[in-house]
DNA sequence: CTGAAAGCGCTAACAC
DNA sequence: GTGTTAGCGCTTTCAG
């Protein structure tokens, strides 16, 4: 691999005349510059990376972390983050939190490879993220809540979307109302069952143990979960899922049993990924502001690392939106 | 940020003693490093991952390049080459072609900021990637065929799923076949369009310009397209989406026409994301092997890596799967 | 087992 | 304008 020694060298030039040529600086004259162009050009010259970033210090580039790099929820939001940082000329990369302590992601941030980060990843522990963010070193995280110097928290409010969510359900008509959580320990699903809770009990109605099941936060999980409430014969009325992915999944269990939706049950899901609006029936969610989030989250880690003073927490609010898998049965009540 | 030099200060030793212990060499005693592990904890010592790499000339580190990070498509090819990765203790991450030539994917490519490269990107040039190969960085590409040395093709076989899919709706009796295509410049879909073709002409059919329309790859375009035909009046009897996004595009325009799917018209995908089977109807489709594409990819890379010969290119198949979405119309005709 | 020293490839003073 | 030089933080010979 050729450095730029062997470019200075072949152009017949000092090494620090290369350098200076090749990133464009004005001292060069542009007969030099053309020279040293040349040379890089015969010789395949690639700068080395790592070399520069040693020597700056710094990297230009941030890091989305991410649990699993897949998944239809996240998509929206890399997209924002990815538009914030080119938009400031910086270089996003996504690691993944897979492998725990050994993962990628854990390792660049351990070992700075960036700027700064933002966490989307609940398996990495709290005191990674209070280590390793520093003055110098920016991290947005969306997961949960940390509060730490360095570390700035943009949350959307889930308790508030579980109230809204389970509220809907209750105006409708629905008196029992199942909730498919996700994982146990996932602070997004324990927000989202407080809302449903808080709902619950304003409207005098109990929670009932039997229509708490846990879906894990995946399709498959909703589907199993589904499917466990129609073989235990007592049904109902409708359910809240903890996300849209288990909702489909749901969705699909339903169907297959001959319940129909929103006929014979009601669904809600949360989230409002893509999808939502193309399954059958189109499914009423509650909508998390991804793009919104992810856009606040990169410009809040420039805004850091730019200097700039910003608030360790925001929150941002969900939003219904009304699609065709809840009936409204309060009027056969009457 | 402390460095490796103060932690062996700290701990009364040489700088080369604190680098072992640090990275659990056996020469130095189990006292010693134990001094130079509470140094480096008392002063929250991290290593520069930079400065190692440069030093040790390898990154440990592969690169997935994909042109837009999110998309449905992607998610289970990007498990199969996280898996593989993680198995073979390398790290992962995954970079955005978006911007260009300015894009981080083309600056990690070109400063070589990874061990190897993994390419689904088809806005990345021919030539970058020529040039950027070498024997010590071999690439992998996914999204189309170059011949050059160091460049490894693993591919699947679209013209054969093409003609598979279209070969399927002929046999269950449909005469006229609109093609819904992705981008005129995507080879995926250009050879998708190929085994369309051949289907047709092999089966004594035209093709009909005004059933070739296109969508760009995406569920939205699908929609469009779709929405299209119906308003020109003449609908085929059934339309072979370029890929599973723009037929559950397609759904959504015939559902929301009244015209209903398979009933009145039928449809064919391509992929088998994983949505296909619960949108409504679900969705025949052709499967595109995505884990196995990516584990391959994955594992040839490391054994390039590894020293070891590999072919220039592998070809994989297409699998139909066989949903709910398309009539046998045949018995109808006779 | 430990320590001194030589760079990895690059940038950025600083002197000419 | 151009060249000399001192490191960035780390690994790794090579002597002791």
């Amino acid at each position: 691999m050729a450095t730029i020694k062997d470019v200075a060298k072949l152009a017949g030039v000092a090494l620090s005349t290369a350098s200076y040529a090749l990133s464009g600086d004005s001292r060069v004259s542009a007969k030099t510059r053309a020279k040293v162009l040349e040379a890089a050009r015969q010789l395949n010259y690639r700068k080395n990376g790592f070399a520069m970033d040693l020597k700056r210090s710094r990297t230009n580039t941030i890091a989305l972390i991410l649990t699993d790099l897949s998944g239809p929820y996240y998509s929206e939001l890399i997209r924002s983050v990815q538009e914030v940082a080119l938009d400031n000329g910086y270089d996003l990369i996504a690691c993944s939190s897979v492998g725990g302590r050994d993962s990628t992601a854990v390792k660049f941030l351990r070992e700075k490879r960036t700027d700064g980060a933002i966490i989307l990843a609940p398996n990495i522990r709290d005191e990674v993220l209070i280590e390793t963010a520093g003055p110098r070193f920016p991290i947005v995280i969306m997961d949960r809540k940390i509060s730490s110097e360095y570390l700035v928290n943009v949350l959307v409010d889930g308790e508030q979307g579980g109230y809204t969510a389970t509220r809907y359900l209750i105006e409708s008509g629905h008196r029992s109302i199942a909730y498919i959580s996700g994982p146990n320990d996932s602070y997004d699903s324990q927000l989202r069952y407080q809302g449903y809770l808080r709902a619950l009990s304003e409207a005098g109605l109990e929670e009932q143990s039997k229509w708490r099941l846990s879906g894990n936060f995946v399709r498959e999980g909703g589907y199993n979960a589904t499917k466990m409430m129609i073989v235990q014969g007592s049904l109902p009325e409708a359910v809240f899922y903890g996300n849209d992915e288990m909702a489909i999944g749901g969705l699909k269990a339903f169907e297959e049993s001959g319940i129909s939706v929103p006929e014979d049950i009601s669904v809600i899901g949360f989230d409002d990924i893509q999808i939502a609006e193309y399954v059958s029936p189109p499914l009423t969610t509650i909508r998390q502001p991804k793009s919104e989030a992810g856009s606040l989250a990169a410009h809040l880690l420039f805004q850091i690392l730019s200097g700039e003073e910003v608030k360790r927490e925001y929150m941002l609010t969900t939003e219904m939106v009304e699609r065709s898998s809840v009936k409204n049965i309060s009027v056969i009540r009457k």
